[in-house]
DNA sequence: ATAGGTGTATTATATCACTTAATACACTTA
DNA sequence: TAAGTGTATTAAGTGATATAATACACCTAT
């Protein structure tokens, strides 16, 4: 697994899913943890496209994705910030979480498990998630 | 969405993902739900693929991953069957929810959302999803 | 004005997963 | 023997992903 900080943000790179859906995935999960700070400076496409070995093309696919989400914005000629609206980013948070939530629903009833099968299982897996920190 | 019944399984076939991995998962429910019963006969890989339009190798790679799944059991020159032991579909049943839920705690997580949040929003999805039946 | 940094667009190429098609073989049952 | 099983092989096509090489319009600091 590649590790790379780039900025306020950590990356970590594998094969195993596209490389544009990685990065996606891991700014929208710093700005939703508030790891970067609203209004903050993005690293520019070709920055990070550098630092994470990748083409720039690549990285300018997840960083349209997350104008679309709302969690950025553009500025022309000068860069990329991340929102400066809190709302915007709880939005986003509330929204993704929907759309995770209904698939794993949907999986869980696909094995014919109930709710309180489900709320057992989740509570089980916290607790077991405790203290696992940077291993 | 294609609808099609093939001896005691429904299929829903579009084309958002792979066509093996949909045939995979939905013969996956119909064990786990019990809507086959076990030791019950499976449509031949030929038929099976007549009746959705596909590729016998495409119907082929979804079976295949049904028997390393400990599901079904192949006979040679007789045919596929579900298999008849209760415990193998348990344990399939409990591992495939365990990586479920993994899964789905690490994208909460990548969220920021805690275990009450995350609790509250299951229960608040099961509920909206009663009585929604064969929509 | 110029140089260098922004995001963006285009074209071409390569690779890989997925799928289909056409056969062929060994096995079992009627 | 004939028909139905699972299985294997080879070939081909498609689409998503990714890279490479350029080019353009915009902004800012020198």
């Amino acid at each position: 697994m590649e590790k790379e900080q780039v900025g306020t943000i950590r990356f970590q790179i594998d094969f195993s899913q596209p490389l544009y859906e990685q990065v996606l995935d891991q700014v929208r999960s710093s700005i939703a943890k508030g790891e970067i700070g609203l209004g903050e400076k993005m690293p520019s496409v070709r920055e990070l496209a550098q630092d994470l070995k990748m083409n720039p093309n690549t990285v300018m696919r997840a960083y349209q994705e997350l104008e679309r989400d709302g969690l950025t914005e553009k500025r022309r000629g000068q860069g990329t910030y991340v929102t400066s609206s809190p709302e915007r980013v709880h939005i986003f948070r509330r929204d993704l979480a929907a759309q995770y939530i209904n698939a794993f629903v949907a999986q869980m009833e696909s094995l014919g498990l109930t709710e309180d099968d489900v709320q057992e299982y989740i509570h089980q897996r916290f607790i077991a998630g405790k203290g696992e920190h940077e291993k």
